[in-house]
RNA sequence: AGGCACGUAGCUCAGUGGGAGAGCACCGCCCUGACACGGCGGGGGUCCGCGGUUCAAAUCCGCGCGUGCCUACCA
């Protein structure tokens, strides 16, 4: 051996070694001035406190995959990596941290607790950073940024600012969904809805005014403290039930007001219940749009930690909960009850907090959505944009199609403060990029900023750009925005893909990507989502710690085949760290059999290195185009059987034929040990982008490999002559010896024990000549001429020629002929297969002539087969007497 | 309630109109000079069910059953 090689790879060695090497050479750091069409992609930037788990593991994975594929093929690639603030999250966890230690956060003060957040980041921050380095990903570090940098929010200001002038940000009083724990708005999309939770439909009356005649109306609810802030009942107007009492006036039984009936056809289903509905504009979304169609008063009953307040009258400072219980009692006591029945309902929850989501009355700032989301839409309508897989275009249109006005401020301390001062000496209210000094209404220097900060994602939606510069003009913006791909999962093409996607447009006047690839969840092996409650959390530190992250990367893509969960299973990751090895061990075998190589010496190239250089071709062709439509599985699984199943399993053992063959010349075993090491760096190559730090530490062992195979070129097919002619010879060669090997196999003859090939076919026999050692090494035969026909013979056919291996002395007649009648029915069940096709005059006139022709073969083939193997059988029966 | 996926070997999954595949698991033989983390060979499947289109269906269409996910204001 040239140097020397360890036994085994060592993955933890490899990674820190090139990790170390790649970063300090700046290999990934892109240059915008550099040659290359561009190919950009900007990471879905994680929650800067958070940890790698699966889901990162997988994205990123597949992104590196590309970004590694493209570099390598010429283009001017950029992936920047950054991190999210992640307002709710990163403040939640900030708090219960202070919490854990005896503080309150809010005695901290805004400044103070926004100080400790920034503390806290500065420590946490790098930690998945840090991850995800050691997954390998070939991130350009320089670019790193974070969603509250600077000049990102110098962006965000500006997003805010230029959306405000053009009347598309509106500050305004509307029904949100509150979260009473976090005490903040959130969006519709922050809020899950939990399904099927049990619950009472709770029906009790309201009395109709002595004046108006009396008597009382029924209404049934799910939430009867709600009454509290009743300011009407509907009916629909049609039924004849009530239509008599619309417009009459009900008392409410607890606070001094008085509500009517009024009709309402759009809310009420008079099938439903008792057909009346108690209306509570300022708690309901229906009833809200209610409330408006009949300008009826909206009475906010809550304080916004979720207590009664002051409208509730004396069920004042109760939790919904308990005033539920307070309402109910007091509604029995005073009469009113009219019965309960069991009903299951959805309930929204603050998808952060868990906290039932309260409707809630309250000022907030809203992006205007409709004018956005037409763009958006049609720009993938037209192909601007891409999803992959499809079906997830169609998701992506139901949101923007049906888009409701989006609310963006969140009462956080934690976040980018929105640009928005109130003048306190009038009611001028301005929005700035700058802070303004003094009111431009009535120049008083009172001027208040905002206490909200804006929804994270309302940053997030700018990335794409963002990170380039924007609102500058940059020249990494000016190179590379759009951007070529998002690769992301399907739970945030709401929230993110697709403000992202009006966002671009809106400024940039360009979508921010070309091609969305959505991947899969990750899932346990049983199918379940992985959760901490659950407790079945697969870390991907620890599988890279147990396996490499060679290994564990390659699963990932091995895993992720279009539209479908990944359901992991450790098990896949042992059987690639074996791949890992077995491709290890290929490479010793090089450097066993480098004797005397010498790279510039006289070659002659054989037919087994043809045919391994044509097959390469091939193989590259196939993985290209797996890249190149992001099927991942199967770029994985092309590489693997192309390098298991046809490099080891085939090449390399024919090539043993000819280097331990004395009689062959050296110009052709130097052509041999070229093509072996060759033949490895291609492999290293087309492995890169899955397996980076292994295929480095191999191409860095390899004689004649310049460079660093992060930056070699990828291969191209056109570089592998196909060779049609050498292809079929080596496949008939590998079919005669798999034959004798499963006649060897079937009757247990050991490869040791020697046995005669006999072939009568002339052209058949001048073929295998050329490959007799071959056939001596991989199949235990020595080569004849069928001469005179043995006593007793095991039969192969090969490309239809019969072939014999004289069992005499070998083994038992008894054997072969059960082995025989096993491939006889066979041959016949084939015969009647084809047959039952080809006498279908149907087929033969209707389907097309080259698959008539096809099948015709076959027939033909399976039927020189069956003939030869019964002639066969019968001498057998004969030799046995 | 609507929508979208999925249902193929014991397990995890490829396979979108021409005779059912891979990996793991299983069985048999083999420690042959890269590798036993290996080699060679083998068994195993009404392709969820029913109907339809077609010369031909795992593949296209319809209905049904089952599973998962997304969206939705039924009080």
């Amino acid at each position: 051996m040239p140097e020397e090689l360890p036994a085994a790879y060592d993955p933890h060695a490899a990674a820190s070694k090139w990790s170390e090497a790649w970063a300090e050479a700046d290999v990934y750091r892109a240059d915008p001035g550099a040659e290359g069409p561009a190919y950009s992609v900007v990471i879905p930037p994680p929650n800067v406190t958070g940890s790698l788990h699966m889901g990162h593991a997988l994205n990123n994975t597949l992104q590196d995959v590309m970004v590694r594929y493209k570099r390598m093929d010429g283009f001017n690639t950029v992936w920047v990596p950054g991190t999210d603030h992640a307002g709710i999250a990163t403040q939640w966890v900030v708090r219960r941290k202070l919490a854990a230690q005896g503080i309150d956060y809010r005695d901290l003060g805004r400044d103070g607790f926004v100080e400790k957040v920034w503390e806290w980041k500065a420590e946490a921050g790098g930690t998945i950073v840090n991850q995800l380095k050691r997954l390998g990903v070939s991130c350009d570090w320089s670019r790193e940024r974070f969603t509250l940098d600077e000049d990102l929010q110098k962006a965000v200001a500006e997003h805010f600012v230029a959306l405000y002038e053009q009347g598309l940000i509106y500050r305004g009083q509307r029904l949100i969904n509150w979260d009473p724990m976090d005490q903040t708005a959130l969006s519709d999309l922050e809020v899950e809805h939990d399904e099927n939770v049990p619950s009472e439909l709770w029906s009790f009356a309201y009395p109709i005014k002595e004046e108006d005649g009396g008597g009382e109306i029924v209404v049934a609810t799910t939430r009867p403290e709600t009454m509290l802030g009743d300011t009407a009942v509907a009916v629909h107007p049609d039924d004849a039930r009530y239509k008599h009492l619309i417009g009459k006036t009900l008392t409410h039984p607890f606070v001094a007001r008085e509500i009517p009936i009024v009709a309402d056809a759009i809310l009420v289903d008079p099938e439903f219940g008792t057909g009346a509905v108690k209306v509570t504009p300022a708690h309901d979304f229906n009833d809200f749009d209610v409330g408006k169609r009949h300008d009826l008063p909206m009475i906010n009953i809550l304080n916004p930690d979720g207590t009664m307040n002051g409208q509730a009258g004396e069920f004042e400072g109760l939790s919904v909960k308990d005033a539920r219980k307070a309402v109910k009692a007091k509604i029995e006591e005073v009469g009113l009850f009219r019965g309960s029945k069991a009903h299951t309902m959805n309930l929204g929850r603050s998808q952060r907090s868990g906290a039932v989501v309260e409707p809630y009355l309250s000022t907030q700032w809203f992006v205007r959505m409709k004018p956005l989301a037409g763009p958006a839409l049609a720009a993938v309508e037209n192909g601007s944009t891409r999803f992959v897989p499809k079906q997830w275009e169609n998701t992506y249109y139901a949101w923007l199609r049906d888009i409701r006005d989006w609310c963006i401020s969140r009462q956080l301390w934690w976040g980018h403060r929105i640009p928005a001062w109130y003048c306190d000496d009038c009611d001028e209210v301005v929005v700035a990029r700058e802070t303004p000094e003094c009111c431009p209404g009535c120049g008083s220097a009172n001027l208040r900023q905002d206490e909200d900060v804006l929804d994270t994602w309302f940053s997030s939606a700018l990335w794409p750009f963002s990170v380039f510069g924007w609102p500058e003009k940059t020249e990494d913006l000016e190179r590379y925005y759009p951007t070529s791909v998002l690769v992301t999962g399907f739970d945030i093409i709401f929230f993110w893909v697709a403000r992202m996607m009006f966002a671009g447009i809106h400024f940039m006047g360009h979508v921010p990507f070309s091609d969305v690839y959505i991947h899969a969840l990750v899932r346990d092996s049983q199918g379940q989502k992985m959760s901490k409650t659950k407790g079945n959390v697969v870390d991907p530190l620890e599988v890279i710690e147990r396996w490499g992250a060679d290994a564990f990367r390659f699963t990932l893509v091995a895993f992720a085949a279009q539209g479908r969960d990944v359901l992991w299973d450790e098990k896949r990751v042992e059987g690639y760290h074996r791949f890992t090895t077995k491709i290890w061990q290929a490479l010793r075998f090089c450097f066993l059999n480098a004797e005397g190589y010498d790279p510039s010496g006289p070659m002659e190239l054989g037919p087994y290195d043809r045919w391994i250089q044509a097959r390469t071709g091939a193989a590259v062709e196939r993985i290209r185009a797996a890249l190149d439509e992001y099927r991942f599985n199967e770029v994985a699984t092309e590489s693997y059987a192309f390098v298991w199943g046809e490099f080891c399993d085939w090449y390399i053992e024919l090539s043993k034929s000819t280097l331990y063959d004395p009689e062959v010349p050296e110009a052709r075993k130097n052509a041999v040990k070229h093509t072996l090491f060759s033949t490895m760096g291609t492999i290293v190559q087309l492995l890169h982008p899955m397996m980076p730090f292994f295929t480095e530490e191999v191409w860095s062992r390899l004689p004649g490999s310049e460079g660093w195979v992060t930056q070699s070129r990828f291969p191209v097919a056109a570089d592998f002559p196909s060779d049609p002619e050498t292809l079929t010879e080596v496949a008939v060669l590998q079919a005669a010896i798999t034959e004798i090997r499963r006649i060897r196999g079937e009757m247990q003859i050991a490869m040791r024990k020697p046995m005669r090939l006999l072939v009568g076919d002339d052209h058949l026999l001048e073929l295998l000549k050329n490959h007799a050692r071959a056939l001596k090494e991989n199949a235990g035969v020595s080569l004849e001429r069928l001469t005179e026909r043995p006593n007793g013979a095991a039969t192969a056919v090969v490309s239809g020629v019969e072939c014999l291996l004289p069992l005499q002395g070998v083994v038992d007649f008894e054997e072969e002929l059960r082995r025989l009648d096993k491939v006889i029915a066979k041959a016949e069940k084939d015969i009647i297969q084809l047959d039952k096709r080809l006498k279908n005059p149907r087929f033969v006139s209707k389907a097309p002539q080259h698959v008539v022709d096809e099948v015709q073969g076959k027939r033909d083939v399976a039927q020189t087969r069956l003939e030869t193997l019964t002639a066969s059988r019968t001498r057998i029966v004969e030799a046995m007497g």
